[in-house]
DNA sequence: TTGCCAAAGTTAGAAGCCCTAACATATGTA
DNA sequence: TACATATGTTAGGGCTTCTAACTTTGGCAA
């Protein structure tokens, strides 16, 4: 990086600098992150950004938008040509979750960080709901039911905590810190089962 | 706070600047947490942490290892005087691990974040095995076990990964975010039950 | 085509952070 | 009582975020 430009302008400086902060939250963590090493990444002085976002945490906002709407497609992904509402199924999304918050742990906590220091920021919001309805469709169908009523609510719920657990768990590598030999694949499937149960 | 002392010498400065320490933590979280902020707080100049800390990270691993110890008391009383190895009994460990992440966030958040910034410090993972071990000893006495063996541990993880995700959920404020409405005692004993289940 | 305005860069610097070096004071022990 | 050591202090370097004032440039109106 630190490409030297030619030009006064930078063509996209608002994109290049997303890039960059997203690439400095992967190796550093969302707290690590600084500015001063997003404009050297991108070759321009330190006082641009403020010509493109509020602040810093605007920037990191800006990853997390992005990075949700990624997670969103990934998750789509995963469901998409398969048998709605089977087990099977419901438990590829689950996979598909935590193989999103592993390959991109930075983005992932940034996700889950900044709905709480915006106070409920509705961009990120409406984001966080499309990708949790995902889930509800899944087990809505499982159950036989139309929409998403609050027995589903109340099923789908738990599927949820044990993927987002299982997720920071791995990525804050407790489970090596514990030695723990776990083949998650087949604990998840064995799991989802039993939460989808009577 | 802010206390003027008379005396040059604090008496128990080390104490003093964990105790500020972990308050700042909870009121701003890890990340916002600055040393300058626990000096104004135990009434010292900012060059004072240093005769008892390498450097700010120490401070903040200060505050993780004795907020472990509470966490690990807390989980020790949940079980104390109660019938061990019943679902009821591990539903309640479960709960208590809630109760300490939601009203300690800051210390918990620490307790997660910090053994992958030190790679594994021995402290801290001696500190986590200990508290895991209550749940493994409960789930070896539900499965009429004598000790932890390899089954145990497959039924016990998936345990953890739900009220870790819970937590975190419950304290990045998803919960309210997406307007969830939960009674989180039910959905624990059910989920808890089913996990338990074959 | 030219002229000018606004957008998007720049440098300079204020205020605050972490941490070190050098100096000051109090405490415990010989 | 003397003094070594522990534990405070002030001063300052080099980093940070962000603002103010200046500069360059692209695009549009005349």
């Amino acid at each position: 990086m630190t490409a030297k430009r030619a030009n006064y302008h930078h063509g996209d400086l608002r994109a290049g600098l997303v890039e960059a902060t997203r690439q400095l939250v992967e190796e550093k963590g969302p707290d690590r992150f600084s500015v001063s090493d997003a404009c050297r990444a991108a070759g321009v002085s330190t006082a641009a950004p403020y010509r493109h976002f509020n602040d810093r945490d605007e920037m990191l906002l800006a990853v997390c938008s992005e990075g949700m709407e990624r997670f969103y497609d990934t998750m789509s992904a995963a469901v998409a040509d398969k048998a709605p509402g089977t087990i099977e199924t419901i438990n590829d999304l689950g996979l598909a979750y935590i193989k999103f918050a592993t390959s991109e742990p930075g983005v992932f906590r940034l996700s889950f960080g900044i709905a709480r220091e915006h106070e409920g920021n509705p961009e990120i919001v409406e984001r966080g709901q499309r990708i949790y309805g995902i889930l509800l469709a899944q087990v809505a169908a499982y159950f036989g039911k139309p929409d998403v009523d609050d027995e589903v609510l109340e099923r789908a719920f738990p599927l949820w905590t044990m993927v987002h657990g299982l997720s920071f768990l791995l990525i804050d590598e407790k489970i090596t810190a514990l030695d723990l030999q776990l083949d998650i694949e087949t604990m998840m499937r064995e799991n989802t089962r039993r939460l989808l149960a009577d």
